[in-house]
DNA sequence: TCTGGGGTCCTAGGACCC
DNA sequence: TCTGGGGTCCTAGGACCC
């Protein structure tokens, strides 16, 4: 049996815990730039704002309604996350962190010592006293099982936070009430496609055929059909390897200068090495990108990409901006108003096995950048992030404070709530 | 005026090889 | 007139997830 811990609207729910007075009121969590809704309280689903609605147009659809918006907080989210996820670690052996607010529990074994729904019951109850978010969890024979559970008991308080489906007449009963676009792995283009074969629920697609499903679908498709028939075959992965890493951004305004939009990727490529580097990685393909804005029709549309491959693998800061910097130049237009760029490594391997080139010249100079980087990622652990980059990574000086500001401020945010768990400056006073 | 960021896997098609 | 069969690698794009 599988078990899925599902945080109810992560976001908007971190930030009530240290705001209760944003109990009961619709409430909406922005993207970067505060850009779109990326969360929503059930008030607010209930008004029908939709994720990813753009703030900006939240005034005219909902006049006069009041909604409260909060720019994003990565850190208290994730500070958070890692708490709810030390508790279930006391729950159950085997845990799989599978997105910032969900994790899985592989209960093999369990089953006969315990009592799974009041296992859950009692789990959901100390995650709320001990860290004051509401979870909702899913049991079931396979995960995609434990993802329609954990639904249901979000829906519906009479589960008290725990659904549990350890029968086949349970296991028809949740499907025959579960839309076909709720399940996991089944998305928007494959709704309309099973529309047209009369399948709307998640029990008429379970009691196809396999040969149909074969037929007419991918193969991941047939896992998630062999799932919902309670075979299990999404295992519980293993922490692995990133195969690809990537760092983008939008600006908030749009830039046309070079030089800016250098700064912007040498911060982007350092990120990826630092990345790189927290795995033990390196990599031999980046690909750097740039955008104009693709929602200004009335400006000239482009996008650029560029695939560079590194002849020696490697995951230091200089190499990466000097790769990084170098694909700029050819990718490049004069004259055009830029929304977004990023940096994507790839071709990933392990750190401790890396070819070096045959034609390498200075074996000595690679070493010495290798350990330049670490040195400064141990710099910014201990003292900050940032509080040593690349000269190519500073942005010019704020002519009012002199100061040169950070990468990590280069995204507006204006509604951001404090740090409360992370920052002694942030911390809580109680009057 | 203002529209996010980070991943995985699979497939189709083209270039190339024998 | 009639034009095979078997591979690899790469890229672009689409599907899905959070």
């Amino acid at each position: 049996m599988y078990a899925l811990i599902d945080c109810d609207n992560c976001f908007v729910s971190c930030e009530r815990v240290f705001r209760p007075d944003l109990e009961g009121k619709p409430v909406v969590v922005l993207s970067n730039n505060d850009g779109c809704v990326v969360a929503r309280s059930n008030e607010a689903k209930q008004l029908g704002i939709k994720e990813g609605t753009p703030f900006f147009k939240l005034a005219d659809e909902f006049p006069g309604v009041k909604i409260e918006a909060l720019s994003s907080n990565y850190t208290l989210y994730g500070d958070m996350s890692a708490r709810i996820m030390a508790i279930v670690r006391m729950y159950a052996p085997k845990v799989e962190v599978y997105s910032i607010d969900e994790c899985f529990c592989d209960l093999t074994g369990m089953e006969q010592t315990f009592d799974l729904k009041q296992w859950g019951e009692d789990l959901a109850a100390r995650i709320k006293k001990w860290v004051g978010m509401p979870v909702s969890i899913g049991i079931g024979p396979t995960k995609t099982l434990a993802k329609v559970a954990s639904r249901y008991a979000k829906t519906y308080a009479g589960y008290h936070k725990c659904c549990v489906i350890d029968s086949d007449d349970k296991r028809r009963k949740a499907l025959s009430g579960f839309p076909i676009g709720k399940v996991w792995g089944i998305g928007r283009a494959y709704v309309s496609k099973l529309e047209s074969y009369r399948c709307r629920t998640a029990l008429d697609v379970a009691d196809k055929p396999q040969g149909w499903i074969r037929m007419l679908f991918p193969l991941p498709f047939e896992n998630t059909w062999r799932e919902l028939n309670g075979v299990s075959c999404i295992d519980t992965a293993e922490v692995r390897d990133k195969k690809s890493i990537c760092t983008s951004r939008s600006f908030p305004g749009m830039i046309t200068d070079r030089e800016a939009l250098r700064t912007h990727i040498s911060n982007y490529a350092s990120r990826c090495a630092e990345k790189l580097r927290r795995q033990h990685s390196v990599c031999n393909i980046m690909t750097v990108f740039i955008a104009t804005n693709w929602f200004r029709k009335d400006l000239e549309w482009y996008q650029g990409m560029i695939n560079v491959t590194l002849h020696t693998a490697s995951s230091n800061t200089t190499e990466l901006v000097t790769a990084a910097s170098g694909a700029l130049d050819r990718l490049y237009r004069e004259g055009l108003n830029y929304k977004r760029a990023g940096v994507i490594v790839s071709g990933i391997t392990s750190d401790s096995a890396v070819q070096l080139d045959i034609f390498e010249s200075d074996v000595e100079r690679r070493k010495r950048l290798d350990s330049i980087s670490r040195t400064v990622d141990g710099i910014n652990r201990r003292m900050g992030t940032e509080t040593v980059v690349l000269a190519a990574q500073q942005y010019p000086a704020d002519p009012k404070t002199g100061k040169a500001p950070h990468f990590k401020d280069a995204i507006l945010h204006n509604l951001r709530t404090p740090c409360y768990t992370t920052n002694l400056h942030d911390i809580i006073t109680v009057d």
